[in-house]
DNA sequence: TATAAGATGTTGTTTTTACAACAAAATAGG
DNA sequence: CCTATTTTGTTGTAAAAACAACATCTTATA
């Protein structure tokens, strides 16, 4: 179990819990790490489940197959990561995807009915827990939201500058820049042009094309990954 | 209070608690109950509120409106859904949506601050009221994934098709369906044309003439807001 | 039933995007 | 430093979507 205490303490999953507390915790819920070969399922559609897991080493993909059997791939994650949490927890009784190894991994499964029906009182890090995932749930709804602010824009330029602007923002508060005073932004972007398009749903070339207009049109500048937006 | 009191034991929020309980619990976080008419806002964007709200009748939807009048739906919410509480609890201080009552609606106010600081521990409906939360919002979460699989398709045909077979999917569950022997799943969405383009980031006319050149290849039929997929 | 208001379907035009193919620039590795 | 590879930018063409304007069908209601 201790192998893998010191990844889980960087999770959010287990924020504010001791490194001590959690090799207990993750006892006293039952955690328990199993091994995926590559192309083999964590989770299959339409299988019943009441587990999630965090990803301890290698990385799997979340698929979807629609009506017409077209598989559709929603998401890669990766060490740290966390799949099936929004199901288990959203008692989602019949997956609607299927997770698979996309090379050999671990997985550490842990039965979210171990957390949320075990009172409180009796392990007191439950309550911890508990409001650690309620945060971590809500935090990444407004995230699905800012994404969905953006694929909502109808044009590339839209798109662009929903998710520019919003980057931009990001920075700046982490970045504590005073309001005034600012006429231009710089930030950096974790996508590569092909990421971003992707990102976006647009096509790369189209999506270059209105980046360099509006670089000449004197909106924003870039360099790789590195943006400037202009105010006026 | 006591008029909706059993409205409100129908909510998932409110799941597993008694009718008494949740009486004095209502009493305890301070709700209260205010009317929309048609068209009108619960909550405005930009705006600062620790409320959320439950929705006691009627319905609203969650939109984005920009500055040049593009509307996106995001959700339409109905009788015992919640609004507003991913960013109450996830502590976004200024609301980046709108919500709207579509029609002649009640909706129960709640401080969120109430709730989380009030009954750390000391309500004893404490830990089911966050666990119905956490459900909630997992839910949420798999509802806004499921969106963002719709708006990444490329085009207009592919998007409705995404958004239309994930519908007779949820229709073909709650039906009880056979597997076998089906070639064909009817059912209806809570959209008509205008709401269903808003939602899927589409041009009203374009998607009404991608439907009916869909209908003319017989993928599909429909009638108003019935639809039937076919699957050969 | 007649009428008005709203929803849906249709069509032609303009604009935008996807696509493909290639050029140029940047990067990695020997 | 050179070469191979990847990433990014550019361009023309075909396809698709937005837009606008109007026709048709529904629905509510006076």
């Amino acid at each position: 179990m201790k192998e893998y205490v010191l990844l889980l303490s960087d999770c959010s999953l287990f924020q504010g819990i001791r490194l001590t507390e959690l090799d207990s915790m993750l006892e006293c819920v039952g955690a328990r790490k199993k091994i995926y070969k590559k192309d083999t399922y964590v989770f299959l559609a339409e299988s019943e489940t009441s587990y999630f897991g965090i990803v301890l080493s290698g990385a799997v993909i979340i698929v979807e197959d629609d009506f017409w059997g077209n598989r559709n791939i929603i998401e890669r994650i990766e060490r740290g990561g966390l799949i099936g949490a929004a199901f288990s927890f959203g008692g989602t009784t019949k997956l609607p995807v299927s997770v698979i190894a996309t090379e050999d991994s671990e997985v550490l499964l842990i039965n979210s009915k171990r957390i949320s029906l075990t009172c409180s009182s009796v392990c007191p890090f439950h309550t911890k827990l508990i409001n650690n995932l309620l945060r971590n749930m809500a935090q990444k709804n407004t995230f699905l939201l800012r994404k969905i602010e953006h694929l909502s824009r109808r044009s590339t330029r839209e798109k662009l500058l929903s998710y520019l602007s919003s980057q931009a923002f990001k920075s700046r508060k982490s970045e504590k820049f005073r309001e005034s005073g600012t006429t231009a932004v710089t930030f950096e972007i974790p996508f590569n042009r092909q990421e971003l398009a992707d990102y976006l749903a647009l096509d790369r070339s189209a999506m270059s094309s209105e980046l360099c207009r509006m670089r000449d049109e004197g909106i924003l500048e870039f360099k790789k990954n590195r943006f400037t937006l202009h105010k006026a």
